[in-house]
Order: structure tokens, then sequence, then C-alpha cells
RNA sequence: UGACCUGUGGUGUAACUGGCAACACGUCUGACUCUGGAUCAGAAGAGUCCAGGUUCGAGCCCUGGCAGGUCAACCA
């Protein structure tokens, strides 16, 4: 695991919520040997997002707080869609959050043959059979929510002949679509799952474990509750969608148990945030049509793009506690997962200088070979950091944020004849400004106090602003790359008639390509988390190279001049 | 003309078997500060979808409405 802590010891008081209480009336009744034992249900169709990370934590996280166990089962009955990609991705996210499922992974394809047993028990019993309508057909006899369907005509075939024709389905005899198994349960249902939903679909495709073995496969129906069954799961936790599957994933349990034990599925409310779209299917249409660069685009609510943002486990693991477990589909503000992370990597994080939009100043009356090396603060936060050198020369780059000719009231930075403190370093008072032909400034000449070494007032006076500022000579030339909002719209997905994308932000990502980083970053790896001070939280991107090192803008630190700004 | 689910400050969550609505984010003040960060102190903001009812007392219970979501894939 890239970072050292596990969800483990990050647990302590979560608040209790719905489930918790039924897990407690479940454990009081004493049901199922007192034992809770959950699972994460991926299909590996796509990248994990910042939904699945909600439930990765609720599901693991349920069974700490009760000492129970949490399986890994890939729910991978559709070979058409599946991928070994995919199934790597997602161990790789999940453990990566600080999850581990120890030797409990298990596949819904593992189950296939019970599954296929299963399903042979049911046309024994007169509960299955096989229908030779196509789709189009079943689907209308399916009827609407308020109108009951009507019963296929092969609904009554002998059981024989049922079984007779599954095995031809088995050794791949027909074709996509010509036949598949229905349970037979009640076609007049209020509930559309229970009028004799398609359990097996004859799909010759090749599946990413089972290979070219099978031709029929089982629907999502059919087989996640019998893997929870066979797993030994008690508690199967689900999203608010699959409500109204629970009457069918029940009839099935009822089929097949043989004994007091049975799983139970409990459904929450999937997460929604503000400002992206939180579904696979858009997710892959963002990265099929190149508006991003991948999966791991740092735009994206993805597990591995906010990894390679600069998110930690640890903060997403908070957030996940913070917005709590309920059954209401609410709509969480971005901001709070933004809040998540500063809180922690102002704990953690290693403080550097770095001037990302650099501006030239000369100290006129400093020495012009000097290189005083300062002593300058890891993390005020946390003084185990320690301390590190900064050196500092005549020439250095400040921000070009950082000083205005003509300031207004309450710009309390650098001005012609203004004194600010450096970091670490000097105070220093501005005497000229240096512009080119078209009026641009191109260098700032200043004058420093040699009293004030370190940054210390030599003589109590004050100045109004501290600067960040790194080397001319000294300074790592890098990239660094911001990135906005994804989408401009709060609820992309809010809108009848606008597709999603039509909201995207043109400018969410921005790439400075002439930023200086002092020497300290040279040996940071990929995924380092830093404070460029008075900036915001960066993290190195996997893209550096020794010759340009590239940083991620994780998220800007509360600014209150910007926020000032931004209301005139 | 259905079934199931949901409805508490701007947002998200709390409120044990009914006892004067709490916390977090966000917002706004002020203090402090070698990060306009962090920290600290404080403020505003809901009377719990509506209407009845039960009760000394209801966000919690009952009745009836209203609003929103989900369900008609050989997807999960």
């Amino acid at each position: 695991m890239s970072e050292n802590n596990t969800a483990n010891n990050t647990e302590a008081k979560k608040k209790a919520n719905f489930i918790n209480m039924q897990i407690d009336a479940d454990l009081a009744a004493g049901k199922n040997d007192k034992r809770v034992h959950t699972r994460f249900p991926p299909e590996p169709n796509g990248y994990l997002h910042i939904g699945h990370a909600k439930s990765i934590c609720l599901n693991f996280g349920l069974a700490q707080q009760y000492g129970g166990k949490t399986n890994l089962r890939f729910d991978d009955t559709n070979p058409s869609k599946e991928e070994t990609e995919y199934v790597e991705s997602i161990m790789e996210d999940v453990h990566w959050l600080g999850f581990d499922w120890e030797n409990r992974l298990y596949y819904a394809s593992d189950f296939f043959p019970k599954l296929h047993a299963f399903a042979i028990q049911l046309i024994k019993e007169g509960k299955a059979y096989v229908d030779d309508q196509d789709a189009e057909t079943i689907s209308s006899q399916k009827g609407t929510p308020q109108k009951p369907g009507m019963e296929s005509p092969h609904r009554n075939r002998l059981v024989e002949e049922n079984l007779d024709l599954f095995e031809r389905m088995t050794a791949g005899e027909f074709n996509e679509g010509e036949k598949v198994l229905r349970a037979k349960i009640d076609m007049t249902s209020p509930n559309m799952h229970m009028r004799d939903p398609i359990i097996y679909r004859i799909m010759k495709a090749h599946h990413h474990r089972t290979g070219d073995k099978w031709c029929v496969y089982p629907m999502y129906d059919f087989a996640h509750g019998q893997c929870d069954y066979w797993e030994g799961i008690t508690h199967s936790i689900c999203t608010l969608e699959f409500e109204v599957h629970r009457p069918l994933y029940d009839w099935f349990i009822d089929q097949l148990k043989d004994s007091d034990y049975r799983p139970r599925q409990i459904e929450f409310a999937r997460l929604n945030l503000t400002y992206t779209v939180m579904s696979k299917r858009k997710l892959l249409e963002l990265v099929k049509d190149g508006h991003v660069s991948g999966w791991d685009d740092p735009r994206m609510p993805t597990i591995s793009g906010l990894r390679r943002r600069g998110y930690t486990p640890e903060s997403i693991r908070n957030f996940s506690d913070k917005i709590g477990v309920t059954k209401v589909d609410g709509m969480i503000d971005v901001s709070l997962l933004e809040f998540s992370v500063r809180e922690h990597l102002n704990k953690t994080a290693q403080r550097v200088m770095g001037v990302i939009n650099p501006l030239k100043v000369v100290i006129t009356n400093y020495p012009e070979d000097l290189v005083e090396e300062l002593d300058a603060v890891n993390n005020p936060e946390d003084e185990t950091m320690g301390m590190r050198k900064v050196p500092f020369t005549r020439e250095i780059y400040i921000e070009r944020d950082d000083f205005m000719e003509d300031p207004p009231r309450k710009f309390f930075r650098l001005g012609p004849g203004r004194e600010v403190r450096l970091r670490y370093a000097y105070f220093v008072t501005c005497t000229d400004v240096i512009k080119d032909e078209n009026g641009e400034i191109t260098e700032l000449h200043c004058t420093y106090d040699p009293a004030s070494k370190g940054g210390n007032s030599p003589d109590g006076r004050k100045v109004k602003a501290t600067l960040h500022w790194v080397s001319a000579t000294h300074g790592v030339k890098s990239e660094v790359r911001l990135y906005d909002r994804l989408f401009n719209d709060e609820d992309p997905n809010g809108h009848k008639d606008v597709d999603f994308k039509e909201f995207m932000n043109p400018d969410s990502l921005s790439v400075l390509s002439d930023c200086y980083l002092e020497p300290f970053i040279k040996d940071s790896k990929p995924l380092d988390h830093f404070q460029f001070e008075r900036l915001g939280y960066f993290n190195m991107d996997p893209d550096s190279t020794p010759e340009k090192p590239v940083f991620n803008r994780t998220v800007a630190l509360r600014d209150s001049w910007a926020k000032a700004q931004g209301k005139e």
C-alpha cells in the first residue's frame, strides 16, 4: 500500500446509521449465528469512482465495526462488457483505499457450475422454463408497471422438454437470442421483476475467466443473491435502484436455503456529487471520446483520478464518514470533498515554496555570487517533520500576483516603495519597476535589509505580507497543471434534453510550463504530496521526468483575498 | 392507472423506547499569525413537505394529501 495508514486505525467513533440499527436488530435476534459478513461486488466493466469508495468504506467499515469480514467479489456475469484490465484496477483501488479482503476474493463466474445446477433444480421443480420467443415479444408480454403481463405460450412446457432444451442451450446448439430460461413466478405481480424474469441467456462471447466454456450466462438477479448465499454473506448492501429487486432476491434465496441462515439485502442511496457525473457509462464516454486523458485523468471522479490528483486514502475515508449513509437520494457539495483533503494534507504535507507565475526580482544590494542556505520549516503543523535549507540568491522569482503597481486598499502585498517579507529570508523593499516596450512588467528591483535575515523583524517593525519566492539560479523548472471542475453545471445530469457533455468546462485544465520550485523537490517521487506555500496542495505527476518534473494541483488553499476579489 | 422508497437550515447528516431541533461543510464577523493558510472566539440561517388527529407534550405515533425518486435491458 502506498500510504502507510490503513483504514483500521482511523475508524474510532463512527456515527450510527440506519444500517447499523438493522444489523444491531439482527444481532439481537440472534440471526445467522450473530455473524456480520459483507461484500463489495463491482462489475469489472470500468474503473471505480468516488461513489464506489463510499460503498467500499461502508462494507468494509461495517465488518470492522462488528468484527466481521468483507469479501471482494467480481460480478462478472456479462462477458461482453468485462475485462481483466478493470479487475486489476479495482483491486488496486480497494487496496489503496486501505482495505483488504485477505483470502476472500471471489468471482461470480466461480459459481457458474453451481448456478447452472440450481437452474436445473428449478426446472425440475417446475419453477423455471425455456422460452423460445424473441426479446421483443417477451418484453411486450411483460406488461407495464400499471398493467399486468401475459403468460408465455411456452410457460407450461413439460419438465423433460425444459431440461432437454436448457441442456442444448448450454451445449451451444442455439444462437444468441433464440431461447432463454425464465423463472416461473407471477406475470401479474405488481412488481415487474417478478414477472417470470429471465435467468439465463445465450451468449457466445469470450469470458475473461472462463473463456469459451459457457454458452449460457446467468443474469444479475439470478447470480447475486445466490453468490451471497454461497459465500456466507449476511448483509448484502447495495444501492437504491435494487430495492424493487429485493422480492426476487428473496424468492431465489427461498428456493435455495436449507437452514436458518439467510443473507439480507439492504439498500442505501448512492453518492451524487455536484459538478460531476458518476456513472460508469458516462465516465467511459468521457474517456473514449477523448474529453479526458484517461480513467485516471486528475479531473475524473474515479479513485485512480483522485489518487493522481493528490487525494489521500485517508481523506476519502473521512469524507465517506462525514457524508453518512441514508436512503435519501441527495447531492453532496464537492466542497466537502475538498475540505477533507485540505484537512488531511494540512496536517501531513511537506511545505515547499514554488512560483507558478514567475516575476523576476533583483535584489540590488545583495552580493552577486552569494548563496545563503536559509532554514525553513517543513510543516508548521507537525514539528517532527523538521527543517530544511532553502538557497537564497540575488535574483529570485516571486508570484506575479504578489505585485501590483497600483495596489488597491486591501492589497497587502508588494508594490512600488512597499516593504514585505520574503518567507524565511529577508525584508525587501521595491525600488524600481522595469517594463518592456509594451509596458509589461518584466522585472522588479528591490533592496533588502541584512538585519532581517531569516525573515525576522530587526526592530519590531511590521510588514503586511509574507511572500513565497524561489531562487532564480537554483529553482527547478517545472510544469504545473491546474484543475478546475470538469463541468460548469452543478448537476450536469439533471437536464432533460441536454446532454451532460454540453456542460463541460472548457477551462478545466490549465498547464503552466514556466514554474520554479525550490530544489528540495528534486528527490520527490510520483504521487508525493506537498503544500506549495500560499498556493495549495500539489503532488508529483507520474508524467514527470528528471528534466521536467510535473505537479498537479490537488486543491487550492482557502483564499480570502481571492474570495474578496470575486465579490467586486 | 400500479408497486416500492424518500421528504429536517444553502448542502449533508443527528435527535435513545414521543420531552423546548444538534453536528459538519458552506456563509459572515473578530482575534492571532513569518502561509490573506492553519488555529481560536463568535454570528446568521430550519421549527422538521402540507392538513388534520392522538397526547400534558410529536421531527418521531395515526389518517389523508402533496412533492421527488426507482421499476417495463436476453445490463449490473
